[in-house]
RNA sequence: GGGGCUGUAGCUCAGUUGGUCAGAGCUGGGAACUCAUAAUUCCUAGGUCGCGGGUUCAAGUCCUGCCAGCCCUACCA
């Protein structure tokens, strides 16, 4: 009996690139799906981008453009990343779409209907230059605790916890600004009407693992529910709330909606009815997701649903984080992979198999050992899956296949028969113990070739027959073994469908042996990973880290710049390269700095220029710049400017500078590692 | 501080309801073979199953105390 199902990713954020750890969760939804496709059941993989938030507001303010064209790339990106590791969704869309503003102001209205919504007004940190509300993460300032400096806005490091109106000396990180307080109106759904119906839920109804139950129970279902405040006040990038002008929907409510509204474009698209999938006891929903928005999906989400009249979750599937070599994916250390990165030194195919190696049903961390990696898929894919059609594909596109299916000892029925404990590892998620078990089936192919001594009759005519059966046995367990992992490895499936002349779509077809038919030339199916390849791709993720620092570090940098400075003075007459070479300019440290007292704008400079050559310079940046905060600084200077008696001594150069002048003054420094003395070309 | 999980051969892990359960793969060592991507096959690896108690005729397998690691969460179960 066909089952239907309907199945989610979380909904990869519109605000960064998909990166290796992102890709636990799509691959191992997507083997999922896979493989129940396979069992020839009806199943959508659905998911989308999540697009709304200030998040994304401010990082396209910041990139000078729009959030449309932001989140337009974003998802184009996405969604080149999943399929390039061979993720293959029904439908992907946006949160941002028209089907998702419908359904969402249909959940609001229910969530209205029911008299779960109150109104309350909220206190919060508002930036007066971003014009923004800031949400924790937003501010920065010193621990009102222990009075350390540029601490988190919830949080510090010495473990107190505090509120970020708590903070002394706040600054927003998104203009530097000193964030003032503002009163404004929040909307808020009163989970605790629903509790009694959540207890039961997540008692009952078996979609949970039990260590989420436990969880829940233990954590939030002890007390009483909170409100959970699911507006936000203008300005903010997402939909505004229908009956509460200025307000908007908070990201989190609308972005689960986002799953029904992706179903409806695939509905649209196939002319089925959104009810049969979203509403129907014929069909099971399943999320996969991490363990951080467990409870988003466990108490929020299915509180909605069930308000809103649309099925509950049948199963919430969750995973744990992936750590590279036994620690958390670090930029700096290059292990926070992109998955484009990934891409272009390794074989996708890898690594879904080594995260299928890894995953089981249950909330862990995983870990991606970079040589247990190589170690693993070499061994087990390339060593013993792979070899096992390597070593007889020549033969066989010479003899093809025998008209029955020769005697192997019982090897093919006995992993015939092994087909359902594998089925039911992949049903359970214990992906890492349907490895097993099929990685135990090749481990008894290759043996039976080896004993069969196929080499010795190819070089005998008259045993021509004989090694037609051998090849038959070898290339159907290794078919047998390409069924079983389609839902992992859709290439693999795909190289053997092309060999056999026979495309792998059932996993029926595990069961039954291919004869009596020709084989295709054989050809390369894998490539050994090489460890140098890994190592390659930490140290272009390094690189890419460090990059990305360079731009990030820098605070909210626009690049709308103004046109004014080049009007105000416009470029000069063009000159030649030895007009410019008559400039010497130098770099020169600043050993010495001092007001001068009867003037208005300088200050007396003592440059150095390395050993014990130094310069007196008046430099008109008085009003810009402290003394004391210049000595040791880098500059450049002109060096062979024509010494020029002032009032106050003689100035033997010219600090380079822009700026109209007064405070607007700006030296110009030099990158680390320049040396007093040197030129500037 | 509380809660959860884990602790089995060098590494990654299997070990159902307690009684050939002390295992597999990889690595290491030895040998063979050459069809295959220096792939494969055969032999070999002597780990007090974290430590101490307890229940039982019998315990990695149940109970308990302790130790270690990980995850979650923090004045709250």
């Amino acid at each position: 009996m066909p089952r239907r199902l309907l199945v989610t990713a979380a909904l990869p954020y519109a605000n960064g690139p998909i990166h290796i750890g992102h890709l636990v969760e799509y691959l191992q939804t997507d083997i999922w799906v896979r493989f129940q496709k396979l069992r020839g059941h009806r199943c959508l993989y659905i998911c989308a981008d999540d697009t709304h938030g200030t998040a994304i507001m401010i990082r396209a303010r910041k990139e000078g453009r729009s959030e449309l064209e932001l989140i337009g790339e974003m998802s184009e990106s996405h969604q080149r990343d999943f399929a390039g590791f061979g993720i293959e969704f029904d439908n992907y869309g946006s949160t941002h779409s028209d089907e998702n503003r419908k359904i969402c102001g249909e959940f609001w209205q229910a969530l209205r209907n029911e008299d779960l919504v109150t109104e309350r007004t909220v206190e919060q940190l508002f930036d007066p230059e971003a014009e923004t509300f800031l949400a924790d993460r937003f501010v920065r300032g010193t621990c009102p605790k222990c009075g350390r400096t540029d601490q988190a806005g919830d949080n510090c490091t010495c473990g107190h916890t505090y509120n970020p109106t708590d903070l002394i000396d706040p600054v927003s990180t998104l203009s530097g600004a000193t964030p003032v307080l503002r009163e404004s109106a929040h909307l808020f759904v009163e989970l605790e009407k629903l509790h009694g119906f959540l207890n039961e839920w997540v008692a009952e109804s078996g979609a949970l693992q039990s260590e989420t139950a436990n969880y829940l129970k233990g954590h939030f279902l002890a007390d009483e529910l909170r409100d959970w405040d699911v507006s936000r006040p203008a300005p903010y990038f997402g939909f505004e709330i229908p009956d509460s002008p200025g307000n908007y929907w908070y990201v989190w409510f609308d972005a689960p909606i986002g799953y029904i509204a992706s179903t409806q474009q695939w509905c649209d698209k196939h002319g089925e009815k959104l009810d049969d999938w979203w509403k129907s006891d014929e069909c099971e929903v399943h999320h996969f997701i991490g363990k951080d928005i467990t409870y988003f999906h466990t108490l929020f989400w299915p509180g909605m649903l069930k308000t809103a009249g649309y099925s509950l979750p049948t199963k919430v599937h969750i995973h744990g984080f992936l750590n590279v070599n036994g620690m958390k994916m670090s930029k700096r250390d290059g292990t926070l992979v992109k998955a484009e990165t990934f891409l272009k030194h390794i074989d996708p195919a890898a690594l879904r198999y080594f995260y299928a190696s890894k995953l089981s049903s249950r909330v862990e961390d995983l870990d991606l050992s970079l040589t247990e990696f190589v170690d693993k898929v070499n061994s087990d894919l390339v060593g013993k899956v792979v070899n096992l059609a390597s070593r007889v594909g020549k033969f066989a596109g010479q003899t093809g296949l025998s008209e029955t299916y020769p005697d192997d000892g019982g090897l093919f029925e006995k992993a015939a028969a092994a087909g359902d404990a594998i089925a039911d590892a992949y049903e359970q998620c214990e992906y890492a113990k349907a490895m097993r078990l099929i990685m135990e089936l090749a481990d008894a192919a290759n043996p039976f070739v080896e004993h069969a001594r196929p080499w010795e009759m190819k070089k005998d005519a008259e045993r021509t027959d004989e090694l037609r059966d051998v090849c038959t046995v070898a290339l159907n367990l290794f078919r047998q073994l390409a069924v079983y992992l389609t839902p992992v490895l859709p290439s693999l499936a795909a190289a053997c469908g092309e060999l056999l002349d026979d495309p792998i779509v059932s996993w029926d077809q595990s069961q039954t042996p291919l004869v009596g038919r020709g084989v295709n030339k054989f050809k390369r199916m894998m490539d050994r990973v090489q460890l140098e390849n890994l190592e390659k791709m930490i140290e272009e993720s390094k690189a890419e880290a460090a990059a990305d620092a360079d731009v990030t570090d820098s605070p909210a940098p626009t690049f709308n710049d103004s046109d004014q400075p080049l009007k105000d003075e416009p470029l000069a007459d063009e000159i030649t390269i030895d007009d410019f070479m008559k400039v010497d300019l130098r770099v020169a440290r600043v050993v010495a700095a001092e007001h001068v007292p009867e003037a208005n704008k300088l200050l007396k400079l003592t440059l150095s220029l390395g050993g014990d050559e130094t310069r007196q310079v008046f430099a008109g940046i008085k009003a810009a710049y402290e003394p004391e905060k210049l000595i040791g600084r880098l500059v450049v200077m002109v060096a062979n400017l024509k010494p020029r008696k002032m009032r106050f001594g003689m100035s033997e150069g010219m600090v380079a500078a822009s700026g109209p002048g007064g405070a607007e003054v700006f030296v110009l420094g030099v990158d680390e590692g320049a040396q007093p003395g040197q030129r500037v070309h």
